[in-house]
DNA sequence: ACTCATTCCCAAAGCGCTTTGGATGCGCGC
DNA sequence: GCGCGCATCCAAAGCGCTTTGGGAATGAGT
């Protein structure tokens, strides 16, 4: 079912009919109804490639994920960022596109949905220090919103973030009044920005009580479980052992557990964990 | 850039520059060179809608992903999964839609989809027994693979599925050749196709010994972290305890090792655990 | 009774591509 | 020298929608 076939149906012009469906006031309401619906009797929804071209917009957002070809990993936080906003595109009628690519691909995947004009605009994931891609969408005139923070220039464009610095600071401040004086970070890679923001917070907190951080609590790596694992029990088998962990990830802090137990302790009693990350709805 | 500017640009007809660029033979292979060139220099990429419009393809690949209102579980194996399409879609010009929607809401995503013509097809997710998304995607013609199966008519449609009873079948004659008479097996929810495959296997392979199941070593339901972890524990408490667990998750069997730490045991010493699951690449 | 604004509707153009149905020019065989 | 096939290219239609620029009633105002 097409309009013409609809305005045929109905005995109206193709014009009305359009006019009726997107509520533009020129249409009464009776005839509103009435088209409305057939349309909904005839399961009839205006086709997307036809009405993008005509309107100029395709109705959809872009999500680019890099695969790293080293080490691919799929971050999981993604997934439930994926379905929120989703969720939210479903509802404002508006569809999303994932394009998955290689990430020495990334610059020409934004090229190519820039010039085909397959979205209106698109969402910025693992924002970097200084990321190249913001002066590239700037360029190519693409609307975007950055899902996090790319360090400089951070009201030269439009992003959506946590207080990253503020919440390690607090919890690194919490342990600090708990006694805690070996904190250990077991943070994510450091060219990503939260992670140095997250970094950062913990040393003002440290600072702030004449505290200098201490290279052997310090880990910045990808945030596996493995890598949780291995660092934690590095740390736990040293000489002098933290007392404490700020763990940025939940599956990092998996495997900072599995260390934990295995060194005999148990958390809450003989260590303490802080673990930085969104409700993952399946732990 | 359009069409329309790179022929005026190369002096040609906007209909040889379409048939250049689609490798048609009609034009010859010095014009054709010419023709890329000037598109790759220019950054030129046929307009999707416009394409789409004129050959009724959308060059798209629709996947439907509902979410519960009770239960708002992102299946984690599902961005896996999503990567690994993804990245085969962008190999060969297509584009991934995304569709997150309301469980209650599933079927009207697809005929939406469907009369808005946004997608050539669809993959099936999760499929359930006699699921009945199958009988709607027929009914719209809309073409799909799925993935898993849907219990009946095998041959009545594409599906890409592991040999989920094969692989208890065996994991649990696995276990009891080495002497393990109580194995436990955490499963999915039994009324995805998947879950009912893996006990058939697991019982039949139980049957094969003169062994009848025992319910108190059966468990169901969705796949956490949490789900596992309580399932181990209350088994492991019980008179008689298990001596192998048969996990159908990697996350469930996270919340099993939890649990078997916790009850002062250790997985390869004291207890059996056979785990089936994709490698999540963060684990 | 006549004008004028309003309401309700329509024909046709245009979005950027592909594709149909030629047109043109060239070399070849006779 | 003429017709024919072949290689190259082009003009225009069409995909399904929105939107521009009216046109025909109707009712109000004078």
């Amino acid at each position: 079912m097409n309009l013409k076939e609809l305005s045929a149906l109905l005995g109206l012009s193709q014009t009305t009919v359009s006019r009726a469906l997107n509520d533009y006031p020129e249409v009464s309401e009776a005839t509103r109804q009435r088209v409305k619906a057939a349309a909904a009797a005839n399961n009839y929804s205006p086709n997307t490639r036809a009405k993008g071209l005509a309107t100029g917009r395709s109705m959809a957002i872009g999500h680019v994920i890099p695969i790293s070809t080293q080490h691919e990993i799929v971050n999981p936080i993604f997934a439930d960022f994926i379905a929120g906003a989703g969720e939210v595109y479903s509802r404002n009628n508006h569809d999303m596109l994932l394009s998955v690519v290689q990430d020495v691909d990334e610059e020409r995947a934004y090229r190519d949905l820039a010039a085909r004009g397959s979205v209106d605009g698109i969402i910025v994931h693992g924002p970097r220090a200084n990321d190249p891609r913001i002066a590239l969408l700037r360029d190519l005139g693409l609307p975007f919103v950055v899902h996090g923070r790319a360090g400089e220039q951070e009201d030269s464009y439009s992003w959506v973030d946590v207080n990253n610095r503020r919440s390690f600071l607090r919890a690194t401040e919490f342990l600090l009044d708990l006694g805690h004086r070996r904190i250990a970070l077991i943070n994510g890679l450091e060219d990503m920005d939260f992670a140095h923001r997250r970094r950062e917070g913990y040393e003002a907190a440290l600072a702030a009580r004449g505290l200098r951080p201490d290279a052997a609590l310090l880990r910045s790596d990808e945030m596996t479980e493995d890598y949780g694992y291995r660092a934690a029990r590095d740390m736990l088998g040293a000489r002098v052992p933290p007392t404490a962990f700020l763990v940025s990830s939940m599956l990092t802090a998996i495997g900072v557990r599995r260390a934990i137990g295995d060194a005999g302790l148990q958390i809450g009693r003989d260590v303490s964990v802080v673990i930085h990350d969104d409700v993952l709805s399946y732990l």
